[in-house]
DNA sequence: AGTGAGGCCTGAAAGC
DNA sequence: TGCTTTCAGGCCTCAC
């Protein structure tokens, strides 16, 4: 098993895969090859979890979070080339940034990360809750606490674009740049949008459509990882499912934006790319 | 306080 | 062909 592209629902997925592979699992031993990522793998992060075994494994916003039964938890980021291979025996070589290998009694659990933006690290398991890195995140998008009230408090006074907002993790957590424009796109709503000008009717179309958009994902993820794998051996991945992203000049799913005015636009907004119907999204 | 720009890294793809 | 530039799914820090 092999997984990478790291959003809400490529970590959940990736959440469910380890869940089903390792949970219960004792840990070995801890292989660190590289400690250089977003922040440095502790030194003593071996020593911390050898031998321990593996309680609990559940998904923090875009972090995973692996509970030990010694009191301590691994804490995963996987930025944005982070991957996680699963196998089932002993590798016989490790691979260009492979840097962190867990040896358990159910298989190997390899993090890999090429531009070493995604994180390994160690936490006491009741110190989560402090951790500096878990200290501004927002709602998940499943929470039900998530209303169209909700937000219409966090945009009152937001001039800025609501497809920027998207990202912004103490808002919301686990939307990354491909949903923020997928979840517009299914609310009719333009990304240009000022925040504060959406309506709560807006808000919560909005809302319904970040929940669709990511279960519809979720759900092609799980899939994808039962039934197909590329001839490589890597995993192929729902790339055919945007509707908006990396697809500019194309007609839409649901319009003839291509005809009436050259089809999906591309800008940038907050130095990222932002797709969207110029046609259908107001 | 809120906002926008820049930086962290490597690699794939596009441009010349 | 090969060299250079651009761009990438995240997040943090810093200057205004």
């Amino acid at each position: 098993v092999e997984l990478d592209m790291p959003e809400l629902p490529e970590v959940e997925t990736i959440k469910e895969a380890l869940k089903r592979s390792v949970e219960g699992a004792k840990v070995l031993s801890v292989e660190v090859r590289s400690p250089h990522l977003r922040e440095q793998v502790p030194t003593n992060l071996p020593q911390l979890s050898s031998s321990a075994q593996i309680l609990r494994i559940y998904r923090l916003a875009k972090y995973i979070i692996i509970d030990l039964n010694n009191g301590y938890s691994f804490i995963l980021h996987l930025g944005m080339s982070g991957r996680i291979k699963i196998l089932e025996s002993e590798s016989v070589s490790y691979e260009k940034h492979d840097h962190v290998i867990l040896h358990t009694t159910k298989g190997l659990v390899i993090y890999n990360d090429a531009r070493r933006f995604g994180l390994f690290t160690i936490d006491k398991t009741d110190h989560l809750q402090k951790n500096h890195l878990f200290e501004h995140l927002g709602l998940d998008p499943f929470d039900e606490q998530l209303t169209a009230t909700y937000l219409e408090n966090h945009f009152k006074q937001k001039q800025t674009a609501i497809k920027i907002v998207l990202l912004d993790q103490s808002i919301i957590n686990g939307i990354g740049n491909i949903y923020a424009s997928e979840a517009l796109y299914e609310a009719r709503i333009s990304p240009l949008r000022k925040s504060s000008s959406l309506t709560h009717t807006d808000l919560e179309v909005l809302i319904n459509a970040i929940r669709k958009t990511l279960t519809k994902a979720i759900k092609a993820g799980g899939s994808t990882l039962k039934d197909y794998r590329k001839p490589d051996g890597s995993m192929g991945y729902f790339q055919n499912q945007h509707c908006v992203y990396n697809k500019e000049g194309q007609r839409c799913p649901d319009c003839t934006c291509s005809e009436i005015d050259g089809g999906i636009k591309r800008i940038t907004q907050g130095g990222r790319s932002t797709f969207y119907c110029g046609y259908l999204q107001k």
